[in-house]
RNA sequence: GGAGAGGUGGCAGAGCGGUUGAAUGCACUGGUCUUGAAAACCAGCAUAGGUUAAUAGCCUAUCGUGGGUUCAAAUCCCACCCUCUCCGCCA
């Protein structure tokens, strides 16, 4: 959420800014809300004082063994005046949260200002693609020959965007992302942790997802409605919501390998070949809670944390700074991370590492003590992929596949195939 | 699923429907004392919103969440959420 006062004090910069985004502030409807708003609090807080007052009057005029009678006359129909002023408040500041609860994040300043990923700006890269003295296949078809990946299976089970794995491409799988997981763990500071798959609309709410993006979601018919998280940033973010830390606990650095569950609506025809684009894949993720001073360098820092699992992999990637249009909603600026898949000839999303600023604290209420004001002041938090674990796997049977279909498998997760060196048959 | 108990400030824990934003203890901050520290003593210490130059003052809201009763609700009523104990079931 942005900050009110921010629209108070400078709504035309603001508008500007989101409209780099694309997205429309209506300014005149939301000064005039604002004026609304102002003018209808004052009278509210006025009606409870004089509740208050003559409340208290009251009660010491019982407590004296007073007649009360003429006083409870005096403010007899201040109670529906105040209930009607209380409600029309409301109404009011319903309307002006929505708006503010469907507005994206403010980009940094440094982000270049674009339509779309056309307009994204590589910030580095690193290694060459390697050229292969064979026709490559790609990932589908390597793992048809080799009988580990069938999406067919899938679909008979879940239908489309589902793949199952088998023998030694699953054991790859997983191999991927336990040598993640335990490389975020013991080289870069992070701690592990194991969060609920299905969370509350408040978490899907605190980390932006809701109420935007209700039909990206999938959703349990309860009562009381679950979602399934469309990545761990939800459970592993909220859980800092409605804190105050201290600043010794800063920063908090959190990884976690999980399932993530995504509908995507709205992308009917895109990516309907292999396990680029599923219904679910895992993804290990780092999410970090810091202050305000420290996000610039954090994620920085991020974006190696995932860069380091591709160069331990020895997988050719180039880092995109990805404009104004192209930025998820929380982010202030994103880092993506392509990785070079042979079957595509191209690069592809394998990672995408995110500075939200306040934006998610404000909706969350986490807060941290500055020392130096002494006072709770908004936290900051970041995301990031270190990585997707289903297009891993696909960049390393792409990139590693010989001239006969087998699949070399890179050095550092030889141990974790118990020492196998290649997947073939 | 059945029966019961409970959700109050950073933590622990009081709170006959009336001047309670909330006793007390711990923690924390400042001070006195001390060579220094501890102890002891004194003082301070919630968050958000409005107004304001002000992180001064004043006002409003907040005791799980949402409704209700009342001139007045942490305190009474209803619904929901959560936690704990016992029984049943279960990976």
């Amino acid at each position: 959420m942005l900050d009110p006062q921010l629209l108070r004090q400078d709504i035309q910069m603001v508008a500007e800014r989101l409209t780099s985004r694309g997205f429309t502030l209506d300014v005149t409807a939301y000064q005039k809300l604002e004026a609304e708003r102002k003018a209808i609090q004052i009278k509210v807080q006025e009606l409870q004082q004089q509740r208050n007052e003559r409340s208290k009057l009251i009660g010491k005029a019982k407590a004296s063994g007073e007649d009360i009678e003429p006083l409870l006359k005096a403010i007899a129909n201040l109670g529906d005046t105040q209930k009607q002023a209380e409600q029309v408040l409301q109404t009011i500041l319903s309307q002006q949260n929505e708006v503010l609860s469907s507005a994206p994040n403010l980009p940094d300043p440094a982000v270049p200002i674009g339509k779309d990923e056309s307009d994204n700006l590589e910030i580095s890269h690193w290694g060459e693609p390697h050229s292969f003295d064979f026709k490559v296949k790609d990932h589908v078809d390597l793992g048809a020959a080799l009988g580990g990946m069938d999406a067919e299976a899938a679909a008979k089970l879940s239908g489309s965007r589902f793949t199952l794995l088998r023998g030694g491409i699953a054991r790859l799988h997983r191999a991927l992302a336990q040598f993640m997981l335990d490389t975020h763990t013991s080289e870069h500071g992070y701690t592990e942790v194991y969060v609920p798959y299905l969370v509350g609309p408040e978490a899907m709410y605190g980390t932006g997802q809701l109420p935007k993006f209700e039909d990206d979601a999938f959703v349990t018919t309860d009562e009381v409605p679950r979602y399934l998280i469309p990545t761990s940033e939800v459970p592993m973010t909220n859980l800092v919501a409605g804190e105050i830390l201290a600043a010794d606990d800063l920063p908090l650095r959190m990884t976690a390998l999980t399932p993530c569950f995504r509908r995507e609506a709205g992308s009917y025809g895109r990516d309907t070949r292999g396990m680029i684009r599923q219904h679910q894949f895992e993804k290990v993720e780092m999410v970090q809670v810091v202050p305000p001073a420290m996000a610039s360098a954090a994620l920085d820092e991020m974006t190696g944390h995932a860069e380091a699992i591709l160069q331990k992999l020895k997988l050719p990637y180039r880092v995109m700074l990805l404009c104004t249009g192209d930025m998820g909603f929380a982010a202030e600026r994103t880092h993506d991370i392509e990785v070079w898949l042979p079957g595509q000839d191209s690069y592809r999303e394998i990672s995408s590492c995110s500075r939200c600023g306040d934006f998610q604290a404000r909706r969350m209420k986490s807060r941290w003590r500055n020392p130096e004001s002494g006072r709770p002041e908004l936290v900051n938090t970041l995301n990031g992929s270190g990585l997707a674990v289903g297009r891993t796997l696909i960049a390393v049977m792409e990139n590693y596949q010989q001239a006969d279909g087998s699949i070399l498998i890179p050095e550092v997760l030889r141990p974790y195939m118990g020492g196998l060196e290649v997947i073939g048959n």
